[in-house]
DNA sequence: GATGAATGAGGATTCATTCAT
DNA sequence: GATGAATGAATCCTCATTCAT
């Protein structure tokens, strides 16, 4: 047992570091774009040589989709915890409307990133990336065809349906920023009836929807601004 | 009037290679993004040297700023159409709808530019293009609001509801293709529906919209991937 | 006709610098090696921004192999002139030395780095430089084994005669200064005599040799240091 | 006595490492150049750390200069036991070259970074192996010199004699392959036969050279790539 | 109109080296 | 002894832009 008094252990230098330099990236990426954005500048956001970047990530590619793949995975996962079990389309569609639109209003910067990067990419994370991007909208899709067969779902067409959801949930991204006027759990609640709506079914009430609504936090989400100088100036 | 006896008259003039640039331009931008265009590249796709560009344009920035201008005035000038004269709050709704979708289907690569490359803008271009996005998206905000009060429009929030539907038509630049399964026009109606269905009030019925849905052709937008080789094989 | 009187006529402008650029290339890789060249420093070779190289070559390997293959091409070319006809082997190989050491002499730079840079090269340049490399050896190798089976050769090993005798012409770059005691005629004699030697054959009278002892310039070969100087301060 | 339970003793001390060392870098600055090898490509071939080298060895430079050192100096000295004694030129001259062409043979990447890499030298120590170079150089000349004037050399200049020599003794090493058709032997045989016949007189048999031919082995060859393997995985 | 030449600034990445641990 | 972290300088190459022709 490492036993020594230091507050903040030793042992997770090195992770630290990475993650500081994951959040780095998606901040300046957000702001200025994956192309407009220097190896020089991270560093620079970091108080640190650009070449030391090097000492934790290949290239500045392998950044952007380190990124990207994570936050992709946790999308991925938490629509499939949505669609387990036995509840009705309309219910897992507002689940995972929720889940989205509460993992775009928590990470905005990250969720802007994996979204609008994807044409920075080059092989084989191209082929990667998109191949998890389509899975999650297939996901659902899936759920909109059969709550057209099963659940009342009126729409002349699931995939426009879909594709309106998914934008909509993208957007939040957006425009979301902490401390608004409206909290998460507002908008969550809001889109996920616009997407029942959009299906022409009613919204579900919260009680069904449950608790599943979890709140994602990326490690690769930079602190809101206003915690960031905040933090710093502690240290 | 010109009389040379020149073969191949010299009626291309100025204006006719402005706009070849600008749908060069705008081809590769939305492709690569701007950041990632390099000024050879839109050369080289016009078949030119990139010094002949600046005969024609100021700066890369000024091109781009060209296209959203032109972009984001056509929207407005579209959405104040859309809301002249006495119509209901639901029914200017859908119209705005169907010419924003009409647009963003007819023009995907000038709208997807225009709308995701504000970011690459500096000063003073980035207050222009800001305040007319904004006011774009304040005509859409006021009918929601007047509805709300005056046509039984039933969203908790007219902002959300306004961000929800912008991004929803937004999207479309980002997945419409022409010859594919659906029609514009199957796509303004199916949009314009879902907006309804957003803020709560039953679809209009395409009697009703009127033939205002113009089909606005931007200019700027360059010839769909097919056309274009048969385009150039021709001259 | 153009009949302008500028005496340095304009046409060439291009050309003439493309051949500037293979100079300063040469003089630096064979002083400091090709790896240990920066492109800035050709830049600085010809006064010129390292960014204006660009528009007359590629990639720093391309004018390498340029550089390499223009020698290479010459080399094989006076081999195959050397050998055409009926004449003895022993005067081929006499007329082969010459012509090698020859060039070797009035292009020392450029034989060096030809013959001490095929390290450097990636694929596919490559095998296109060793090609080239091993069809000159061939050459000389088949003149040997001529010469045991009919003209009185004697040697242990073609291949080791040949290559005793490639290394000692090549070695002639390393060494050969003009203006030295010794005149390139001198040497290609002493060195046809020093092959003709190793295979164990009597020299060849000079007469014999005829004048196909071609005197090879090479374009890429920079001016020799005392003439550099001279003529820019002509200019 | 260390007497720890540990397999592996602690013997490998200080000079093994050192010697280690001296082999990697030699393996890969005769592979690709000693400019073209990083530090870290050395640490690599070792299993090591970079900076572990630091160690061991002070800078890069200071890490060629002791295997060319060392190399020279094994050069020299044979050199000077092949013309103690009594001994015609002849046998001098075919002795050095023996013993030239055995060092080559059984050290092919260690002579050959000795032989190409002085470019690379910065003062002082480039003043150095220069001067170890020349002091060799004149030992090999002074025997032709003694031999024109005492023992029937015919050659019409003792220099390009030499230097003709030198060429072919150290281009060995480009090609020389243990386990090849010829043995070291063959080669030092035909090789002095070859120094012979340039300077005109008829090879010295065997018996007179007697087995001053040493087999000069420097700690700094790499083991041959075969033998590699088979070592590396033994341990 | 059109272009090749030219360039300073900057792009991502690697370098040899130092140093605290 | 050994190493990961760190860095300033350097690497090759591309950039948007200007200008003489």
């Amino acid at each position: 047992m490492k036993s020594d008094g230091q507050p903040s252990g030793k042992r997770q230098r090195r992770a630290d570091r990475l993650l500081e330099v994951d959040r780095a990236a998606v901040l300046l990426f957000s702001e200025r774009g994956y192309a407009a954005t220097g190896i020089r500048d991270i560093g620079g956001q970091l108080g640190v040589n650009s070449a030391t970047l090097y000492h934790y990530v290949g290239t500045k590619e392998e950044l952007l989709v380190r990124v990207m793949r994570n936050c992709l995975q946790q999308l991925l996962e938490a629509a499939e915890r949505c669609t387990e079990g036995e509840a009705s389309p309309r219910v897992k569609l507002s689940r995972i409307v929720q889940a989205h639109v509460g993992l775009s209003a928590l990470n905005p910067l990250t969720a802007r990133v994996t979204d609008q990067e994807v044409r920075a990419l080059t092989e084989p994370f191209l082929s990667q990336i998109t191949a998890m991007r389509d899975s999650y909208e297939e996901v659902i899709e899936s759920v909109i065809e059969l709550g057209i067969r099963t659940d009342g779902f009126s729409t002349p067409d699931a995939r426009t349906a879909r594709l309106a959801i998914i934008a909509m949930c993208n957007g939040v991204a957006d425009w979301y920023r902490p401390h608004g006027r409206l909290t998460v759990v507002d908008i969550q609640v809001q889109f996920s009836d616009y997407a029942c709506r959009i299906v022409g079914v009613d919204p579900v009430s919260a009680a069904d929807i449950g608790r599943n609504a979890q709140r994602i936090r990326l490690h690769t989400e930079p602190l809101p601004q206003d915690e960031r100088r905040a933090t710093e100036e502690m240290s």
